[in-house]
DNA sequence: TTGAAAGGGCACCAAAATCATGCTATATTC
DNA sequence: GAATATAGCATGATTTTGGTGCCCTTTCAA
């Protein structure tokens, strides 16, 4: 159903909360308790984001994770790129060599929405992904340190 | 991935083929002979489509299938609902409640996000896909029946 | 130097969605 | 009635996703 997975979604819930605490660290444990989502899958979510240098990770007491680049100059595409494998509307319209290539009758097309699915998520940023929101549900408590 | 189904796939597929068939009934069997797709999937797949109305079916012998209406008023948007209930990045995107609605941050942006991939594939129609591929890759047989 | 607070890595299980098929029934034409 | 088609239903296999456990390494601070 041209359906997110929960490893985008919480990843992208994890960045949009990072993106509002600006230059901190914040730890698995802290994005768990706001947002409440599993904490291992959250790990692991963060870990790869970590290894594709999006976030980056400090251990120890007071570490945890922070963007390492503007939320304005992420975009989603990148992201569910990093956590799903690829944006593509079909594998065929992917690298991935299609099984029936020689009988399909509609794989130029195919690749033609593909490519503007991409484009729809090349064109949004984290920061838009975070501004939207705070829009329309405030925060009652003060955010640590409001920024972006 | 945001990929679409097989349903999808052999859906958008058979119903090219038909748009290229112009009038004519066009049986499950022709179809799976040209296309090499699964038989029963794709009857499957026809038979919801039956349902919704986008093709008419009928029985017998020189029966079949064909579309309803002109190739250019089929969104994909319209068939891929059919065939996979609905278009939307995300559930809380979509009628379906979100489990996690109340600590979730980024509902808003991904409402947008959802929006706009689906205006993609509403802004697409099956004469266009269809179109697409008869650009690069010309039967080289004549086509039963040259229309749309 | 030791303990607690972080993240890193690996393997694994469970649930759900997808893909695929078989069988039988019903309609239609000849 | 025989052959051609779709209609309907149930079921099994495979793949993808979602989720968890356990132990290791790094870092800070008492």
């Amino acid at each position: 159903m041209l359906r997110l997975t929960k490893r985008s979604e919480y990843g992208l819930m994890a960045l949009a909360f990072m993106a509002q605490s600006g230059q901190a660290y914040t730890s698995v444990r802290e994005i768990v308790a706001k947002l409440r989502i599993p904490r291992r899958l959250l790990a692991e979510v963060l870990k790869d984001l970590s290894r594709a240098e999006i976030v980056e990770a400090v251990r120890g007491p007071g570490g945890g994770y922070r963007l390492t680049s503007p939320a304005d100059q992420l975009s989603l595409a990148r992201v569910v790129e990093i956590l799903e494998g690829s944006v593509s509307v079909a594998k065929c319209a992917d690298g991935g060599r299609c099984d029936l290539s020689p009988s399909c009758t509609i794989q130029e097309g195919i690749n033609l929405v593909a490519q503007r699915v991409k484009s729809v998520l090349d064109d949004f940023t984290l920061a838009q992904l975070a501004d939207c929101n705070s829009h329309s549900q405030q925060d009652p408590q003060p955010a640590h340190e409001v920024a972006v």
